[in-house]
DNA sequence: AGCACGCCGACT
DNA sequence: GTCGGCGTGCTC
């Protein structure tokens, strides 16, 4: 066998080692395997291969991660089976980043690359490799101006919003102190950047969000640095107002769109480009943070405190915190960029870890919070606006459109039998029952099943009756109030991204704001008591959230009128001091030992299972569980409480547990019910066990 | 997961 | 004396 530095002349690695994917947490390392003669010369990491695995015929796919010349490994090694492509897919920088996301929360690497390399897709390697022998004709990494500039300065109804300067893209992030972003990028800084309210309009007639410029600009810096950068967002609509910013700042070639609604194949195809040597920014949603990009300038991840954030597969790793493994790993600058503070960021932030960069105060929003108050119009009282927001958004509703924030999507969003006021439920699922459209018939929420010869399941009545308002109601008396004025809807289901500039009634559920050129005219913000309402450890946060994210999208000194909700979070929207907010929240938090003021665990499983699992933690963790309490399929949940500083021995420690478990499974169960109940479940940072 | 290895009851 | 039961353990 070789000796280690020996040059492998000819031949390529005599070892390799090798991922192999597999959910089972007994085989989450690396195994080394010998290289056949034949298979020498297509080895390199990151590529696919096939590999036996304990028994001749039993063969498992899996990823090189390195190759060798030599083995640690005692006893004879196997020989990989086949090379599946040439192509390296997975990149040394996605590996370390897969390891380490997974060591954080007791999960297996193999579960991370599958969320970060798609499907081989051949037809799209053809072509790319076909491409690939075209490299005399690769362009130097030098930022362009502007595709098509504008001669003239955008004429905006918000004459004093900040526009594109289209000359100085990327020197200058408008709306900040020229230095502060341009300088945190070059100096691999991290920062909360609190995100201007308000739009711009792009040199090619569009109108996106600030935020999303900022975002392409600080891309941008990155790029010219010979940098990639990594953009991500939590939603489609996002998604694109950052690649029609960037259209303002970069050449199309340099952006590379990568999410996980894409097909395989253009995921496949933006994986090779995102691992090509020129530099580019990668824009998507959560999954973009697992995107190859072994030079990283920059990471801006926009909105951090939106749930759809929360990665729902295992090991469910929030992108923040994939986000932050990431920039520890490449020491690359690392944006939090948003409208509104988490109260995760706050913590960052608190801790030293995170400098806060502000915007001019000038561009503060002008939000007027109103208790309820009796309304003099009879019509606006059905919509339950009080009399000064309603006069708000009718001198507004004059000169543009008008964004009205509501709660819940459809007619009704909740149903309930007329006899017993029970919640109506779905027959099939047991699913709650909502009205998608006036005189619809009812539908389930979850399963979609219309509801017909229904009965109630508590009292076998039969007739329901709408509780609460959703927005195409609200659609309905809005109507009544603004007598010939067009009512624009979107909702979850038929969520608009843009409307015009011409007077509208425009009535969003949170988060489906459509954009306005120029701005709304007035915003209102109702139904924010019943926002508030809902059984959550993050409920204020959340709702201030959607708030701002509305005002956002208010033309300049626009009126955003908060209506029915008082008190500390009111005023903290109407001081636009978001940022202070977290920090009382987090402050609460921590007195009540809550995330994210401490890490959590939810270990999940049979009995003894949880007890011993329990049993191995340190003694100060140990110390601080809730539970055990019994859980629906025959066992028990305990939740684990510990500071940060203490995670990494407590994910080691319920890691060998679940491992523990997983290999004792047969004889704790017998064999029966073995693959039904996984004796023993570990969950990192989930949120969801303090609901209530 | 699969599959082999290993130590106790019925069989040609 | 041996065949095979499934509990136990490992996978380069």
């Amino acid at each position: 066998m070789a000796a280690v530095g020996e040059p492998l002349v000819g031949g390529g690695p005599r070892v390799v080692r090798v991922m192999v994917e597999s959910p089972l947490p007994q085989l989450d390392r690396l195994f080394d395997y010998a290289v056949p003669e034949r298979l020498r010369d297509k080895i390199a990491p990151g590529i696919r291969v096939k590999v036996p695995l304990r028994s001749a015929g039993r063969i498992a796919d899996g990823f090189v991660v390195e190759v060798a010349s030599t083995s640690e490994h005692e006893g004879d090694l196997s020989e990989i089976d086949d090379v599946v492509s040439t192509v390296s897919v997975l990149a040394p920088e996605v590996w370390s980043l897969a390891r380490a996301v997974a060591d954080r929360a007791g999960g297996s690497a193999s579960d991370v690359v599958r969320l970060a390399v798609p499907p081989r897709q051949v037809r799209v390697e053809k072509a790319h490799l076909a491409a690939a022998g075209d490299t005399s004709l690769r362009q130097p990494a030098v930022v362009d101006a502007p595709t098509s500039p504008t001669d003239t300065a955008p004429t905006s109804p918000t004459d004093t919003a900040p526009t594109v300067d289209d000359h100085e893209p990327v020197r200058v992030v408008v709306g900040y102190r020229s230095t502060d972003l341009v300088g945190l990028v070059v100096a691999r800084g991290r920062a909360a950047v609190d995100a201007v309210p308000l739009l711009v309009e792009l040199p090619d007639g569009s109108w996106v969000g600030h935020w999303a410029l900022t975002a392409a600009q600080l891309a941008a810096v990155s790029l010219e640095a010979g940098d990639n950068a990594i953009v991500a967002v939590p939603d489609y609509r996002d998604e694109e107002h950052v690649l029609q910013a960037l259209t303002a700042v970069l050449p199309p070639d340099r952006v590379v769109r990568l999410d996980s609604r894409q097909s395989n194949a253009d995921r496949y195809r933006a994986l090779l480009r995102a691992r090509g040597d020129e530099p580019v920014v990668v824009v998507g949603n959560r999954s973009v943070l697992l995107a190859p990009s072994a030079r990283l300038g920059v990471i801006v991840v926009f909105d951090d405190g939106d749930s759809s954030f929360g990665e729902p597969l295992a090991p469910y790793v929030h992108a923040r915190d994939t986000a932050l493994l990431r920039q520890a790993q490449q020491e690359s600058a690392l944006v939090f960029l948003g409208h509104a503070r988490s109260t995760d960021v706050q913590r960052l932030v608190e801790i030293g870890f995170l400098a806060e960069v502000r915007p001019d105060p000038r561009y503060q929003p002008r939000v007027v919070p109103t208790v309820r108050q009796a309304a003099s119009d009879g019509f606006a009282a059905q919509a339950r606006i009080p009399s000064s927001a309603y006069a708000e958004a009718r001198a507004a509703v004059e000169h543009g459109p008008v964004l009205i924030q509501v709660a819940s999507p459809g007619y009704s969003p909740r149903l309930a039998c007329v006899d017993c006021g029970d919640t109506s439920r779905c027959l099939r699922c047991n699913g709650p029952l909502h009205q998608r459209e006036r005189g619809a018939t009812p539908s389930c929420a979850w399963c979609g099943a219309l509801a017909v010869s229904w009965h109630c399941r508590t009292c076998e009545g039969t007739r329901m009756r709408a509780v609460g308002t959703g927005a195409s109601r609200t659609a309905d008396e809005l109507g009544k109030a603004f007598p010939g004025v067009r009512i624009i809807v979107s909702d979850g289901t038929r969520a608009l991204t843009h409307v015009d500039a011409a007077p509208a009634i425009v009535v969003a559920t949170r988060g489906a704001e459509p954009v306005a050129p120029g701005g709304y005219r007035a915003v209102l913000l109702l139904d924010g008591e019943r926002m508030l309402a809902r059984e959550s450890l993050r409920v204020a946060e959340d709702c201030l959230r959607w708030w701002a994210n509305a005002t956002a999208l208010a033309a300049r000194r626009a009126p955003v009128v908060l209506v029915g909700v008082g008190g500390a979070i009111a005023s903290a929207l109407a001081t636009w001091e978001l940022a202070r907010f977290a920090s009382s929240e987090l402050a609460d938090r921590r007195v009540l030992r809550f995330p994210p003021a401490v890490r959590v665990a939810t270990v999940t499983g049979a009995v003894d299972a949880v007890a011993r699992a329990l049993d191995d933690l340190p003694d100060e963790v140990r110390a601080e569980t809730l539970g055990p309490v019994d859980v629906d399929p025959a066992g028990v949940r305990a939740i684990v409480r510990f500071d940060y500083a203490r995670g990494h021995d407590v994910a080691l420690a319920l890691r060998s547990q679940v491992i523990r478990a997983a290999t004792d499974r047969r004889k704790a169960l017998g064999q029966r019910r073995a693959r039904t109940v996984p004796t023993l479940r570990v969950r990192f940072d989930d949120v969801e066990p303090f609901a209530d």
